[in-house]
DNA sequence: CGATATATAGACCAAACAGTCTTTAATTCC
DNA sequence: GGAATTAAAGACTGTTTGGTCTATATATCG
């Protein structure tokens, strides 16, 4: 998964991913395939991961702002400095493939989803518990952060200060939180 | 430009210049040197003309309010349906080459930086005006703006409904405007 | 221990890659 | 109209691509 989260799909080579798992030829090809069911099978996982973790910050038992911060946090840390520049493999995904490989484009867009609906339940939470400034509505201010923070990471390749991408973050979401 | 802008660097083969550019290998490589030199130029054009149409939209002689309202409005045409699918030549590069290319993450930063300034610029004439809502800064404002319009481009390559981008950018900008 | 199954290393393949060079055709210029 | 220049066409090169296959080593098991 990280050779391609590093480099991308057309950019890896054979040879990068014999590197990175550590297996022969032979034996890569008997355990996954091509090049491209691996890939597959990198992306899952990477799309696994994200919602693991989307699921644990916006957890239903935690204060539903407090999840937000902590969702929002983990963008942050991982679109500033090093760990900006180095991307998301995801993103990196939609822009090299999602138009054209079919299997690809059907999870980039159910991660969207899964990401919008999860996002959406904080804030109607939110929204219950009195949190969410006036006239904000759950499911376009859901619609709003999916593409917040896949915009921060495409500006994350710029690897800008973590103050500033906190600064911005901060400053969005005063716009909908009281 | 826009073979670069339909596959990507990697995927654009010679044989697609070629047919792109109605050129002979030779004069091809006469003209521009070789494919990065030739990628470099397509991607300078790309932004130029960025910069240009966004000038336009957000001119000082126009009211703000309606300028940003332009600016977005020209970023949910790009991103709906299919123009959304093709996707944007400057968050493709940006995803695919900032990180290891010099050359590309420079160009890919100053962009981001004159987006930037340009509509810090209309958003600080619009505060003047007494259009932006209370507590609205316009740095740091426009930072958000820059994140959100690159992030409406990567759900784009999902080739959304017009109305769903355009409802989510209507409730965007109605954090910000009054 | 000896037979069998498994996995490794890497030779090998055809196709495609970026880039060069030569040959032929079309222009331009006098 | 004929000489000189320019551009087109595509053959060619060495490398690298994704993918297969064989020979060798390692491990498993009776």
């Amino acid at each position: 998964m990280g050779v391609f989260w590093s480099r991308g799909y057309h950019a890896t080579a054979l040879p990068d991913l014999l590197r990175a798992t550590k297996l022969s030829r032979g034996s890569l090809y008997a355990a996954f395939g091509d090049k491209h069911s691996l890939f597959l099978l990198a992306l899952d996982r990477y799309v696994a991961d994200a919602l693991k973790r989307m699921d644990v910050e916006l957890a239903s038992r935690r204060e539903p702002v407090d999840g937000l911060r902590a969702f929002l946090a983990g963008y942050v840390d991982r679109t500033s400095g090093a760990k900006g520049r180095r991307g998301c493999l995801l993103v990196a995904t939609a822009m090299e493939l999602a138009g054209q490989d079919a299997d690809v484009g059907r999870r980039i867009g159910s991660f969207f989803e899964a990401m919008e609906a999860g996002l959406a339940d904080a804030l109607s939470r939110a929204k219950a518990a009195g949190r969410l400034a006036d006239g904000v509505e759950p499911s376009s201010a859901a619609r709003i952060l999916v593409c917040f923070v896949e915009g921060l990471r495409v500006v994350g390749k710029t690897a800008p200060t973590r103050s500033a991408s906190q600064a911005t973050v901060d400053a969005l979401l005063d716009r909908f939180i009281r």
